[in-house]
DNA sequence: CTGTTAGCGCATTCAG
DNA sequence: CTGAATGCGCTAACAG
């Protein structure tokens, strides 16, 4: 276990001089700097991170907060976060927060009673910023994420009060929407949303995009279908429409993973996609196309490349200067396949 | 930004006691220890990770190595080792290494230059022991893994000199042919190898199994079609296997995703699995059912939680002592579905 | 360009 | 059960 000091003795300068020239400073003589790293490698010194934490006040670490691994769109961003980071020093410390339980009780803001506090205590000081994926944060969060005295990012959608980088998820939920209008449907469900309607999560944000389109265009809303956006839970709902005396012919889902599930259900059953039932996803996740599904496309490794090399900067840059809240929103577009079809396509098909 | 020194004064007692009482050490008189935590928590005091981890010696973090995070063996290992490490306590440190280009070039031993140093500096001292998610380590790296100082275990398969927790690898590529030897098939195709027969990975193990049932029912082995164990590369092999003059009739594939891949392409094709191709996979991916697929299924959160948990043990227990390297298998099953069936089914069909 | 001097904030002896 | 003293290993002024 070499220290700063070894080095220092092994070399004969000051450590100092060895903490200067490993770290890479500007004021070194070369000759200097070459015999300390020939040095420190030959000790296998290692530096010791809680020291310079310690020191320098910095931790040289990124807390990436996700509510999910698993997930296609989590897993993007948690790749190319890491690999964005590490090529700057950085490492990653991740904290898993389900969201499970969350939106369940009462008004839809009610937490676990362990989470606030955790989230204070893990990232406070161990830390340099935060990057926070798609969390459906509720407002006592917020208040933690800010008051935690360091930068903080979002990715995948906006967040009160916070820089973030997403997309426009109403709009997302419209142009899904907008699509089956402009095939001629009338009748059209949104799958995926939630309870808890006071949340701005993505799927409740689709779902106000699903909305105002039906507004705008004079149709009527039909029941909102829950679900969570995952494989397993749009195949329950696939079953559960089935049960239904008709077949809703036109469904918006909030995310392709429930758009795959709906799909396997009603197509192991002898539904008829698109004839009988037209299904447009969202995400452009990469087993959309075997499914042959219509979606909306949406740039997950942009946005958490985008947001986490925004926090480099700010890490760099002036110190709280810059306290203006950046949002940006990168476009989506659709991406059309089989699933979705005209309105009364199969009257009209032999 | 509150300090022990804070607390210490707000309360009345010493730092030592602030630290004890805080730590929860039994040594401290109940209503102190009360007194201590309502100061520490009016005053929102967190301790500093740094000033422990120094002072203590132990970082109260975990090394997590994985070479991906968006394919679902390691997502879920990911989510399960950080769902234990958490409620014990522990943070997780993310360092993501992708394989990339390591197979590749020559004896397949060849690293890019600034891998192995990357993973000494980085794990050494800023964590008290390390998590390898089945990547394909090269004798250096295990040299490395080996070096650092502190307890590593490894995930999903089994590494020389290293505690592991997995399946074997072997036994399920053997059983994966058997299923289609056990079906009367004779022509059998491996998907999935890699060109570098000297790693030990997964992918490089049920090759083995393939070959050893192959041998041992004396059927003469196919040629192995190299694949990544993706969706992508599975369709193209898909799209290969279709440019041949005729079709192979039976396909043991190296993963769900792969088999996944391969499978869509050929019914895009309008081939008729299984009567045409009968094909297996390995996993039980959650999309597999959704194909319909026949597959090796592998308990993947068992696997990373009983690692976990043993590292805590380790950590706790005696140190250094249980020099015994534990490996453990657990067991994996078949799961019949309808992508496998008899050979010459097709011609005994209408 | 380099050495000297102080801490960073806590966990741990060792006394009491 | 509690307090006082020591040092973990490094970085950051400040001199030179």
């Amino acid at each position: 276990m070499a220290s700063i000091e070894d080095v220092a003795r092994a070399t004969g300068v000051s450590t100092a001089t060895v903490s200067r020239a490993l770290r890479g400073l500007a004021s070194v003589a070369e000759p200097t700097r070459a015999r300390v790293q020939l040095a420190a490698q030959s000790l296998g010194y290692v530096p010791s991170a809680a020291a310079a934490s310690l020191a320098s006040g910095r931790t040289k670490a990124i807390g990436l907060l996700t509510p999910h691994v698993s997930r296609w769109f989590f897993a993007v961003c948690i790749e190319t976060v890491e690999a964005v980071l590490r090529t700057h020093g950085y490492d990653v410390l991740l904290v898993i927060l389900p969201p499970g339980g969350r939106t369940t009780p009462g008004p839809g803001r009610t937490l676990p009673p362990s989470r606030p506090m955790i989230e204070g205590d893990l990232l406070r000081k161990r830390v340099d910023a935060t990057i926070v994926l798609t969390l459906p944060l509720v407002s006592a969060e917020l208040g933690v994420l800010q008051g935690l005295g360091h930068e903080v990012v979002y990715v995948g959608g906006s967040a009160p009060g916070l820089c973030s980088f997403g997309i426009d998820d109403v709009a997302v939920g419209a142009s899904a929407t907008q699509h089956l209008v402009d095939l001629g449907h009338r009748d059209i469900t949104f799958v995926g949303g939630s309870l808890s309607p006071g949340d701005w999560a993505p799927p409740q944000e689709r779902y106000r995009g699903y909305q105002r389109v039906m507004a705008e265009v004079g149709l009527p809303e039909q029941e909102v279908v829950s679900a969570d956006l995952t494989v397993a839970d749009g195949r329950r709902v696939g079953r559960e429409l089935l049960r239904r005396r008709t077949l809703p012919p036109a469904l918006v889902c909030a995310s392709d993973e429930v758009a795959i599930g709906v799909l396997h259900e009603l197509r192991v059953a002898g539904v008829d996609v698109p004839a009988q039932v037209s299904v447009i996803g969202v995400d452009d996740h990469p087993h959309a196309v075997l499914h042959d599904l219509t979606t909306i496309s949406q740039p997950v490794a942009e946005q958490a490349e985008l947001a986490t090399r925004w926090l480099l900067g700010a890490l760099d840059g002036p110190k709280g200067e810059d306290a203006v809240i950046r949002t940006e929103r990168l476009t989506t577009h659709l991406v059309t396949r089989g699933t979705t079809t005209h309105a009364g396509w199969e009257r009209s098909h032999p």
